[in-house]
DNA sequence: AACTATTTATAAGA
DNA sequence: TTCTTATAAATAGTT
């Protein structure tokens, strides 16, 4: 995306990293919630931001909702 | 992406629909440890395929310590 | 499974 | 900083 390719290293500069975090994050939440929707199938997101603020999606009422779904399945992978 | 726009609704036919989750789970979990890394920051994905299967991703060793470290923030959105 | 046309996302720049 | 632009990335349909 953009003019320059993703580099997967730690953006040091704090506001380019906000500023990052802030569209990704929102990317993020709509194709969660895109394949929530298109499959009906459920999803939930826990997202930090660099200032440690939390942002949460599901598709449920809450992620924790999900996250006892998950638990209850046989075989759950590293939750 | 692709031939026509993506359409907010649910797709019938099981193929589809499971071939849809397989691309865009792994393509959420891919922008989800950009994220991630690029930003230096924490987050947690938990999704169930068409079929139940659960699939997770997180930036720590579980999803579970992510979600607790949410719920610990003074002000958390709905967990 | 690989290809391709097209949409979507987005890094820079205005 | 919000909008625009050029380009990277994702992907629906096709082969």
């Amino acid at each position: 995306m953009g003019h320059n390719k993703i580099v997967m290293k730690k953006i040091e500069d704090p506001t380019s990293r906000k500023q990052f975090y802030s569209n990704r994050k929102d990317s993020i939440v709509k194709k969660s919630n895109e394949l929530a929707v298109v499959c009906g199938t459920d999803v939930a997101l826990l997202m930090f931001s660099p200032a440690g603020q939390v942002t949460t999606y599901s598709s449920k009422e809450s992620v924790e909702d999900i996250m006892i779904e998950a638990m209850k399945k046989p075989v759950n992978p590293r939750i």
